[in-house]
DNA sequence: TATGATGGATAAAAGGTTTTATCAACCGCC
DNA sequence: GGCGGTTGATAAAACCTTTTATCCATCATA
């Protein structure tokens, strides 16, 4: 079908190993003439020779392709932005270094080594690594490295993790709201999502901020965002003391705005809303929102120059990179004192005194 | 490295031939007896032994892989949402047919030929194609075969295309505004954009719609949204009669809000704002965007079941299926006799007549 | 007892490249 | 005239799989 260095070659009148030799500089030992090199440029040049890839790969066992591993990739345009974020920053990284992209999804937990192992790839980025023991043991020992990006790195990694201090980010939330003046902030959590490790660690985050400034935080202060949105609607009405919410990602944070406005609550002057990944969609929301950020296109690239290092200098101990959030204040967040008093009491007094008394934590 | 054929059937103490035939169904006249197969099986098992797909390709040429091409691959986050939804798309399809999808971005098209011949991919979807002639030529010549995704097809086309009634799409546009009772439309393009077959379709479909509504439409009426929108702001500030606008797509559409908010112009209380392309995006804006809807996931897929056909069945002539569009009207417009009368003179008193005598035509 | 199926299995080629080892020719030099 | 070095080039193995052609029994049939 395809013309091959053998049709070159023949063209030329010299041997495939020549051709080789010229064409892609192939054969250390492999000398020749000028005048031969000319011949078989203008040969190749002449069939429109493409070089075979795949055969090449075969024989070097390297395809210069690198996988990027979505759990479930059918979500991409109706799930939260930093998927595509994530996309975006390895295929820059990727392109930039003439490396090809090429994209897993759905891949069963059971055939993971082979998915990984079957020589299409010389290495995998994988968003959103489940935490099951057996297929981190796997993705360990598979025969190309594996680099886990946006995944909250457990206590002993068998792979290296590049992620954001997803702790951190969500102390930052409270550390914002709580210098707003608000006194009690809900948590929206999303059904199905709430044992991964990323959820866990901001909720530990929020606790954890809440506790050290004095804040009050019981279970009463989480809410489950489900399909039908009925926790937050029965929240909602029961007409609740909190005066900030903090939602733990991008779109359930949509979600609670568009919410409110629906119930002719106003975002900010009757509550103050944050999210978590704060990227392309929260500028267009109305108001904008106030999210954490994380630098995920600056992760992926990471990531990506990870595999590079390691297919160029061998693999390395796993590391583990975690980035800092920073807060990007938009519409949805205002001081408690523009709360009008319509709708809620002000509760926000009624904890003032022991905040002041806390107020060198934060 | 790996396991192999070879390694596996040592194992069994079977030849190759035996172990490719069990393992892969490879090679009908060969026949292995039951215990043989269950020995092969185990010793599979046992050595974990995974294919070797480069191989595999080597020898028959296939790959089960599809590339989805794009020119700038780069403004994928940055861009119109509805790359997303095409790659979204293309994936869902390819997923559940057991291809992979390898991406491409800023092939030279210099080198298109060589990206698309060298072995790795059995076929191509190309988003956005370029108009040039010899790039044309050389994708039909193509090894592989490649289908056009989201672009207007050209009188005599080389390829197979799948794209929406762009021209039809405008006239939507027209129509639905026309019936709120507005009789100037600006028509705002992006720079750079405005030779693209897709935006030339647009505004032809405009151009033509306004002329059979009676609507008046000089050059006037097109204006560019450049960089810093200074072509806008010039527009806005000489306190243009338009009541409505309808920018070439959605993120200009979006750019065009903003602005009208930061100018305190309410959409669509004085203006109305209609957008081409309707994705996630436009119901996140304030106000809802009312856009033009090509059944872009469709689209996509439906590209993707053409290779699989094509290469299942062998080439067809190149056809062109075009998708028309509907409009989905959100909040973004209104009729005109909401239009407060504060900030521009009423103009579309002025065209009344003439629009009547010309009422039966759209 | 040939003849012909049939079941069970293998050898070997092919696919296109990379790379090592080998070879021929030539030159210069003792 | 034999030796070492250099230049220019090639043959052939290896990468791992698929697939065709071949082979050897065995068994039934005429």
């Amino acid at each position: 079908m395809g013309v091959t260095l053998k049709d070159v070659a023949e063209a030329a009148g010299v041997s495939i190993t020549a051709v080789s030799k010229v064409l892609h500089g192939s054969g250390k030992s492999v000398r020749i003439a000028k005048e031969t090199e000319t011949a078989i440029r203008e040969a190749a040049h002449r069939l429109q020779y493409v070089p075979n890839s795949v055969a090449r790969s075969l024989r070097t066992s390297r395809t210069r392709t690198i996988g990027l591993v979505f759990e479930n990739f059918g979500s991409l345009s109706e799930g939260p932005m930093y998927y595509v974020l994530m996309l975006d920053g390895v295929a820059q990284e990727l392109f930039r270094n003439h490396y090809r992209l090429t994209i897993l999804a759905e891949v069963s937990h059971k055939h993971v080594g082979g998915a990984l192992s079957d020589g299409r790839m010389d290495g995998a980025i994988w968003c959103k690594l489940p935490m099951e023991e057996e297929v981190l043991a796997q993705l360990a020992q598979s025969r190309i490295p594996v680099v886990a990006l946006n995944t909250e790195a457990p206590a002993n990694p068998l792979l290296t993790y590049v992620s954001c201090d997803n702790e951190g980010g969500a102390r930052l939330v409270v550390e914002h709201l709580y210098a707003l003046g608000h006194r009690r902030v809900l948590y929206v959590m999303e059904i199905g999502e709430d044992d991964t490790p990323d959820a866990t660690a901001r909720l530990r985050g929020f606790r954890r901020a809440c506790q050290e400034a004095g804040l009050p935080f019981s279970e009463d202060d989480i809410v489950f965002w489900d399909r039908d949105a009925s926790q937050f609607a029965d929240w909602w009405r029961s007409g609740p003391p909190h005066t900030g919410v903090f939602a733990w990602n991008e779109r359930v944070a949509g979600a609670v705005l568009r919410r409110a406005h629906e119930s002719g609550v106003h975002v900010p002057t009757d509550l103050s809303v944050v999210g978590f990944d704060s990227t392309p969609f929260c500028e267009t929301t109305s108001p904008p929102l106030t999210a954490v950020r994380q630098p995920i296109l600056e992760m992926a690239k990471h990531a990506a120059r990870i595999l590079f290092d390691t297919l160029d200098n061998g693999p390395d101990e796993p590391r583990v990179f975690t980035y800092p959030c920073t807060l990007d204040v938009r519409g949805s967040t205002a001081p408690t004192s523009m709360v009008r008093r319509t709708r809620r009491k002000p509760v926000e007094t009624s904890n003032g005194p022991i905040l002041d008394a806390e107020r060198g934590h934060p």
